[in-house]
DNA sequence: ATAGTGACCAATATATTGTTTGGTCACTAG
DNA sequence: CTAGTGACCAAACAATATATTGGTCACTAT
């Protein structure tokens, strides 16, 4: 379930290994992708991968990982550009589905390893879960003291609920199966969630 | 995309055809029963089947279209048993995902035919969606009528949001992934359609 | 110790073959 | 004309044989 590791944290040929197996995922996918491929890329026999990563989809959840990263930087990036708590939810959910749809037209290839970890339960997945939940923790928490949102239902049901209603357009698993409802769709359930919010 | 229809609509046959469909997909599944299985089951042969379905999926359609309507069928009942439009709203949620997981855990083999008629977009899959719109439709109006439930936002996009919302427990494609998550997460999500809707 | 590998194996994937199935049509019986 | 069918075919499927691949380990060189 979670993405054990193996050897050192910090070396220069476990970067290497990311980097081919960026280039190569994203060109070929994963299943294409072969370890012995990556090993050639980098110039080390397969068996030495094997000192970094205790298996081909310990690299997967790393590549998917750090991909999924960055998109909660980006979106943390645009929340916190300021504004009401309403406005920054608005950003961040907006962010989460462009970014999210974005990866599905200009990377597809690992987009699909995203889907796949999301529906495996993956520790990318479940780490980018947990980091918006935290994100959006944030900003409700934030609404409420502010006199924004409403205080009445408990916080983390309210979230919870919040993450409900926003995972088709948030989870890869359910985004691709969604895109012909967008932007139209993801703009009425912000709506609906403000609204839910409302004091 | 729609069932087409083909003989005629109303024929002793065409109903032997739906029964023996509907024991042998529950009992064998869709994929392993052949329409020979189902022309030795009433005693004519294949060909003659195809006087009455002009395809082994439109046999799949109207029986995942009769299961399907089923559903909404008690769901409408439990609904119109009265009550505020919260009330109404509560029941209707909850009975469809109760329905669905009880056709999940009861009935699997039809369970699958209903998700994969909705992962298609059937015409079946299609008309329990427009059903259950056309119910949730009628809900909110009331309960805008009534003063349960906020008048500013268009009638259209906050039935379409809700839908939205809803869909991870009542579109058996999501719902069967999420069915660790019940009931508490149905509850919450209820809980914050309401919300939504207060004025 | 540390850095690195070729040879090896079970398991999975791919290619190949043979079989079953969905679907049609010309036809017969009454 | 209506009710019904056997014989037939392309396409999908299952079974089999074959080739790759993920992963390990004993080993060498430094």
């Amino acid at each position: 379930m979670d993405a054990p590791t193996r050897g050192p944290a910090e070396h220069a040929v476990r970067d290497q290994i990311v980097e081919a197996a960026n280039e190569c995922f994203a060109r070929y996918g994963y299943g294409k992708t072969t370890v012995a491929d990556l090993a050639r890329e980098i110039g080390f026999s397969k068996a030495y991968i094997y000192r970094f990563f205790e298996s081909k989809q310990a690299i997967g959840e790393a590549i998917c990982s750090s991909r999924l990263e960055r998109i909660v930087a980006e979106t943390r990036a645009i929340v916190d550009e300021g504004g009401s708590a309403t406005e920054r939810f608005r950003r961040m959910f907006k962010s989460l589905t462009t970014l999210g749809v974005e990866l599905f037209f200009q990377d597809r290839k690992i987009y699909d390893i995203a889907a796949y970890s999301a529906a495996e339960q993956w520790g990318s997945a479940i780490a980018y879960k947990e980091a918006l939940k935290a994100m959006l923790l944030e900003i409700v928490k934030s609404g409420r003291e502010s006199g924004e949102f409403e205080r009445k239902t408990p916080l983390d049901e309210t979230c919870r609920a919040i993450f409900y209603a926003m995972a088709p357009f948030v989870d890869p698993l359910h985004l691709e199966r969604n895109l012909d409802l967008l932007p139209d769709a993801q703009t009425e359930v912000t709506g609906l969630i403000l609204r839910s919010l409302a004091p």
